[in-house]
DNA sequence: GTGTGATCGTGAACACCGTACACATAAGCG
DNA sequence: CGCTTATGTGTACGGTGTTCACGATCACAC
C-alpha cells in the first residue's frame, strides 16, 4: 500500500498501478487532438508524470505505443458505428432493414470522422494495418472491427436479395472505398472546410451512389 | 581567408546557382522514398551539400519546403493522369469517349498512387489543400490539377448526355471520394499489401461502381 | 520476519531534428 | 573603390526517440 503518501510535492512513485494503460489514455488523448504525429512518448510519459525512459518498460519503441493507440482508436470507431445500428428503428422486411444497416454503417462512419477526426486519422495508421483491421481476430477487448461491421452488412444484404450474389466478391472494398475516401477528403484532404451542412449532403449522395452502384 | 584550403576536398562553396531548387528536388526524393514525414529538411540540405540553416534563406520552414514537394507530388499526379489520357484511342461516339476518359481519370490515379506511393501520400499533405488542389491556380507552373481534370471529364459526361444535368452538383467529390479511398486503402491502409492483380480488378469494379452510381 | 530475485521507474547520457542568430562571403552597382 | 544586398556558415538552444546503469519496490521463499 502506498498510504504513505505525506501529501508532500513530489514523492517518488515507482509503482504507478497501471502504467501501461496511463500511457496508452494520454497517447490515445493525444491522438485526440492532433492525430498519430501528435502522440509523443515524451508527452505521454509527462502526463502520467513518470520518467520518459519508463515506456520501454511497456512498450518497445514510439511505434508499439502508437499501433496500440491506433487499435484503441479502431474500438472506438467500431463502437459508434454500432452506436448507429442500435439506433436503427425495426424494420420487418428484411431487404429495407439490410439497406437501412449499410447505410447506417457509412454514416456512422462518416459521423465519427467528422467528430473525432483525431482518433479516426490514428485508427487508419497502424503499422500492420491488413491484420489489425481486417482480420478477425482484434487485439482490444472482443468487439468486432469496422471492417466486420461492414462484410456483415453486406452478406444481410445478399441474403435479402438485394445484392446479386455474383456482385458480393470484394463489395466490402468497394463501399469501404467510397466512404473512407470521403472522410479523408473532408478531414484533413482538399475537401476540408466544408461547411456541415454540405458535407452530409454529399455523404448521403455517396451513399446513394454505393447502394446503387454496388 | 579560407583560401587557404589547399585544393584539398572542401571548398566552400556560397554560390549554389538554384539551392531552392536543389531542394525541393531532394526534398521530393525524400517523399518519393518515404512519404511526407520523411522530407527532413536537414537531410534535403545535406543531399544539397549545404549547412542545415541554409534552407531558410529559401523556405521559411519545413512546412514551406514541405508544401514546395506537396505541389510537386500534384504535377506529379496531373502528368500521369494526363498520360493516361492521351493513351486513349480516339472515339467518334462523344459519349463513349466522355466515359473512356473518365475511367482514363481514375485508372490514372490508382496507377500513380501504386507506382509512386510516397508522392502519392504527400501530395495529399498540404496545409491549405483545397486551395492548391481544387482552386483554378496552382503554384507549379502552368498545368491542370488532378481536380480539374476530373471535373472537365465529369462536364463532358454532361455534355454527351451520359450524366444527366440534376445529378452533376458535387459529383466530383462522389467519384474522387471513391478513387481516393480505394488508393489510400491500397497503399498505406488495411488493403496495404493486396497484389497487385487484384487491386487492379478492385480497381476496376469500383470505376464500374461510379460510372454506374453516379 | 528476513533475505533474494524479478519487476518497474529514475537519471544521465547520445544522436537527431527544427529553428534562430550573428557572422562571413560573394555579387551587383554607385 | 566602397556600399548594400543576397546568400551560405557556425554555433547554439530546446525538443524528440532511445539506451543503459542504477535504485526502489514488490512477491515469494525460507
Amino acid at each position: 500500500m502506498r498510504g504513505s503518501e505525506t501529501g508532500a510535492s513530489k514523492r517518488v512513485t515507482y509503482r504507478h498501478g497501471d502504467l501501461r494503460r496511463a500511457l496508452l489514455d494520454a497517447g490515445t488523448e493525444l491522438a485526440r487532438g492532433g492525430g498519430p504525429e501528435a502522440v509523443v512518448l515524451r508527452e505521454a510519459t509527462r502526463r502520467a508524470g513518470v520518467a520518459p525512459s519508463a515506456a520501454y518498460r511497456h512498450f518497445a519503441d514510439r511505434r508499439a505505443l502508437l499501433d496500440a493507440v491506433c487499435s484503441a482508436a479502431q474500438s472506438a470507431l467500431a463502437v459508434a458505428i454500432e452506436a448507429e445500428l442500435a439506433g436503427l428503428p425495426c424494420k420487418e422486411d428484411p431487404a429495407g432493414r439490410a439497406r437501412a444497416r449499410l447505410r447506417a454503417v457509412g454514416t456512422g462512419y462518416l459521423r465519427f470522422a467528422g467528430a473525432e477526426p483525431g482518433l479516426f486519422r490514428t485508427a487508419f495508421s497502424a503499422s500492420d494495418n491488413l491484420r489489425s483491421a481486417a482480420s478477425p481476430a482484434r487485439a482490444g477487448g472482443g468487439g468486432l472491427t469496422p471492417f466486420q461491421l461492414l462484410t456483415a452488412t453486406l452478406d444481410e444484404l445478399v441474403e435479402a436479395g438485394v445484392l446479386p450474389r455474383e456482385r458480393r466478391p470484394n463489395a466490402e472494398f468497394l463501399a469501404w472505398s467510397a466512404v473512407h475516401g470521403l472522410a479523408m477528403l473532408l478531414i484533413d484532404g482538399p475537401l476540408r472546410g466544408l461547411d456541415k451542412t454540405q458535407a452530409q449532403h454529399v455523404g448521403q449522395r455517396l451513399l446513394d451512389m454505393v447502394e446503387q452502384g454496388l
